[in-house]
RNA sequence: CGGGGCGUAGCGCAGCCUGGUUAGCGCGCCUGCUUUGGGAGCAGGAUGCCGGAGGUUCGAAUCCUCUCGCCCCGACCA
């Protein structure tokens, strides 16, 4: 194939375009095509989530919180129950209103979230301050009717875990609010390599029916923000709803104090978002599916079969040392190809070992990273050197990440330096000054065609200033950016 | 939901305006031979309810109506 065939659109060519062509070429996802909105979600990109899944259940369940599953359907007088959830969500429910052939008394509204069906049978399980807290998370999929949706940003039916957890203290409800978002920013920089900025969101941007609402941030390529995990502090809102109330030491009567949380598939597509390039896909080692190829290289029969004997014996060797590793031996296939075949797919390291490298007891190992070299190493740490290379291209990926995001964060003070970074499309991380009133906030987004305050970053300075915009007295910047 | 674009082979597209044999091209796929250190070559071959439903017509991928879905830009959101 001629090299203008590329697959993949470049990325400062057409960024949606570019996004779109790395999911397919990565074997990620495709469109349900027959069900609006939806999508499926093939093995390679299933395997990332999993991935996900697990690391964050471990951390879930070392901080005392318990697995369960609540119904799909939920009555929808629930939904009404909580006065701002209803508004929240209202347009965009999903409702089940025949079932068994016949139209049911009262319809069922598809989960969009499960804080009211959680609610109804919190008030059940709580009568005491000893049944508290009760820390339960949920993994599940969860339906809401957008109408824009992206692969993997937003679609219609989406995968996510959803905590929920009732206290006996609004301290403690807090406490434990900071403590997942804490958890949320950890699993992102550590496991995802993608920094993020944890902060609270705006009155506009807060959870219907939260008092208080926190999100990490994350910075994508094109230098838009994706919220990638949210962490609410309900107050007694839901319990005063759903009448969850419990009886404290002094014998009196209280509503619970609760807190919910969620990250979902959305992940995945920051994880492409942040990390990817123009060949393709580009996976972190710890949630690479596949860490290490080995493709052998021959000419003849001979050659074959000394070349298949080592990369069957590497492959062993990095298997046993826990690795994931794929032996790409498709015949009639050229190399070339095969490079780009797992390029594609982010596979973080690439082994090549061909009838020179036997000769010279060595072999060939190439990263997925941008610009990086092919590095020949002798056969007897081809194993070690693989290993290493897996905490490298970890720490290496956290590491360009970062730089992206503060090549792409200025701090600003003059309305019209704010103005001249926004034109159409375009985006940084801007520190500036707000005064806190919604409509200076709402003012700001419709005067630059869609910048908003991602969120009040929580290990920002205090530091007063004036408004960006109003003029008007601030206690500390906020992070502006256009959001996905 | 408003504006714009688009549904033709697994993927990417041409054909449509101006209706007319058997609907094409590139990549991929299958067979064979030659190949294999960055997307191989030659020869043969398979694959399409032209998104769906109506209509106009002797005749529809092409014209008309409706519908479903996708993409992009807005408003809503994880």
């Amino acid at each position: 194939m001629a090299k203008d065939d590329k697959k993949i659109t470049p990325r400062d060519q057409d960024y949606a375009q570019w996004y779109l062509d790395v999911i397919r070429e990565g074997d990620l996802a495709e469109p349900a095509e027959v069900v609006k909105g939806c999508m499926v979600i093939k093995p390679h990109g299933y395997a990332l989530w999993e991935g996900m899944q697990g690391d964050l259940d471990r951390r879930f369940k070392a901080t005392g919180h318990k697995n369960a599953y609540f119904p799909l359907l939920i009555p929808q007088s629930f939904i009404r129950k909580e006065a701002e959830h209803v508004e929240g969500f209202a347009p965009e429910l999903a409702v089940v209103t025949h079932a068994g052939g016949k139209e049911l008394e009262e319809p069922y509204v598809v989960r969009p979230t499960s804080e009211t069906i959680i609610g109804h049978f919190f008030a059940k399980w709580i009568s005491s301050y000893r049944d508290l807290p009760l820390l339960i998370n949920q993994w599940a999929n969860v339906m809401r009717w957008e109408k824009r949706t992206r692969m993997f940003l937003r679609t219609t039916e989406f995968l996510w875990q959803e905590g929920h957890t009732a206290h006996s203290t609004h301290e403690e409800a807090e406490v434990e609010t900071r403590r997942m978002l804490d958890i949320y920013g950890d699993f992102a920089e550590e496991i995802m390599a993608m920094p993020v900025i944890k902060g609270e969101k705006t009155a506009t941007e807060r959870f219907a029916g939260a008092l208080s609402t926190f999100s990490i941030e994350a910075f994508m390529q094109n230098a838009w923000a994706l919220q990638a995990g949210t962490s609410h502090d309900l107050g007694q809102n839901f319990g005063k709803a759903f009448n969850v109330r419990f009886q404290n030491e002094q014998g009196n009567l209280d509503y619970v104090w609760q807190t919910s949380w969620g990250v979902s598939t959305r992940l995945v597509g920051a994880l492409i978002m942040c990390h990817s390039d123009d060949i393709g896909l580009v996976l972190p080692p710890k949630l690479a599916p596949i860490h290490a190829v080995v493709v052998p290289i021959f000419r003849k029969a001979h050659e074959r079969e000394r070349v298949m004997e080592a990369c069957t014996k590497l492959r062993e060797e990095l298997v046993a040392k826990g690795l994931t590793v794929e032996l790409d031996d498709r015949e009639g296939i050229k190399p070339g190809q095969k490079y780009y075949h797992w390029e594609a797919r982010g596979v973080p390291v690439r082994v090549e070992i061909g009838p020179r490298d036997l000769d010279k007891g060595q072999v060939a190992l190439k990263q997925r990273l941008e610009g990086s070299e092919r590095e020949f190493v002798p056969m007897d740490q081809a194993v070690s050197r693989t290993l290493a290379l897996m905490d490298e291209i970890q720490a290496e990926m956290f590491a360009r990440a970062l730089k992206r995001r503060e090549d792409a964060t200025v701090t600003v003070d003059s309305w019209d330096d704010f103005r001249d970074i926004f034109p159409e499309g375009k985006s940084k991380f801007v520190y500036a000054h707000w005064c806190g009133d919604p409509e200076v906030e709402k003012q700001i987004k419709e005067e630059t065609g869609g910048v908003t305050i991602r969120n009040i970053p929580l290990d920002q300075p205090q530091e007063p200033g004036e408004c960006i915009r109003s003029g008007r007295p601030s206690k500390q910047r906020v992070l502006f950016s256009r959001a996905y």
